[in-house]
DNA sequence: CGTCAACCTGACCAATTGGTCAAAAGAATT
DNA sequence: AATTCTTTTGACCAATTGGTCAGGTTGACG
């Protein structure tokens, strides 16, 4: 999903690769703190320290702006879940699969919380992703968890309300971080607290739904 | 926390609550689609069917608007952790606090969805609600979940990210319902799927943190 | 009925903001 | 060096929007 970064071909084409990295991170800063009608192109300017005239050259309208930093972050989940596949057990598949999804919380907060202020709002923008990417997607994890269920691996849960269990718990962190910094003395997790998080998270859902864990050392 | 509502004295007296609770539940209904940018004083007066001058009567800014509508969900969140009180055991306790939390996030969905993105962005209007009132009342509640913990009714789990999973899962199912209908072929749950739902997060968090379940039939 | 306070409302204003445009500057190519 | 294409930029505009205000209406109360 995720093209491989190549090599550019000129000073132009490197330069212009650096501007739209450096437009896209700070667009999706700015839309995560002040959602995307409270985001001014002017504010998205002076963070990436351009006029604001050059930001509608690389990108015509806000909104044309905010879809691809929408995009980005969703990508980014889907990769997270090739464990479904590449693992063959429950508790490594799923496992893997909620520690990458805080590991992102925890370097892609931005871009988190992007999507879920869009989705809250009803998903006004990427509303075909929806019902296209996402439902395929969705469906096919289903299946596998479906399946470990019906093997007896894991208790026999609805599926859907695991997967939902396990993205908002994992997006938690990064969405709401910053009333879990307040009621952490007001400063952010550090390395110790995240790992903990993690374990705890991890742990705590894996028992739920009853994993049987192979190798019990 | 909620005060008793009392009977209206006058004729005008009962007509200012009414107006009051209609531009509040307009409110709430368009900040939560809009945030707090987004949503144009214009188009919450045309909701309510007032002039906005009107509006300005009983809220003189928008923000005096917007933070009566945060205050109200967080006072009727608050409310819902009665439980922790009044119930003795833990499975008593929790899973009737996870089920409130449900039952709200089925009834006030708005009001959950404003939350969510007021926090998001940084809670720059109720911060010292967060600094004041939410840490006062999560460090009690942890003080008792440690207390069970330390007793062995649960296992040694953080009490910390305990809430913050009961907190995530059950508002998904407020902040996300776009994309849970989404999944669910367009329609919102039904009365079945709710129960369902709740069924199954709390037997997951429960069975999760290891509760001893006393008298299992 | 008369008085007063509370309530309602159309018209208006200043500030913000997404987007445009023409002209200048810079890179690539021949 | 000349030409062409891409990129940069300040100035500008039309639309939106939070909030104001003066004047009118309505209910409460003696």
């Amino acid at each position: 999903m995720l093209v491989p970064v190549e090599k550019p071909q000129s000073k132009r084409e490197g330069l212009r690769r650096e501007t739209l990295a450096l437009i896209l991170a700070t667009a999706e800063r700015i839309f995560a703190d002040h959602g995307f009608k409270g985001a001014t192109m002017q504010a998205i300017a002076d963070g990436a320290n351009l006029p604001k005239a050059n930001l509608h050259y690389y990108f015509p309208t806000k909104q044309d702006l905010y879809r691809q930093v929408v995009e980005r972050i969703f990508n980014i989940w889907l990769d997270a879940a090739e464990s479904f596949d590449t693992q063959a057990n429950p508790e490594q598949a799923l496992g893997t699969y909620i520690r990458k999804k805080m590991e992102i919380s925890r370097s892609h907060p931005y871009g988190s919380k992007v999507w879920a202020n869009e989705v809250i709002h009803g998903a006004p923008i990427i509303h075909d992703y929806l019902e296209t990417t996402l439902t395929e997607w969705t469906d096919s994890r289903i299946e596998v968890i479906a399946r470990w269920a019906s093997e007896g691996l894991i208790d026999p849960v609805n599926p859907r309300h695991l997967l939902y269990m396990i993205w908002s718990t994992t997006q938690h962190y990064a969405d709401f971080s910053h009333q879990i910094a307040t009621l952490n003395n007001g400063v952010p997790f550090n390395d110790a607290q995240w790992a903990q998080a993690t374990e705890c998270v991890t742990n705590i859902i894996l028992k739920g739904i009853g994993v049987k864990r192979d190798a019990p050392s």
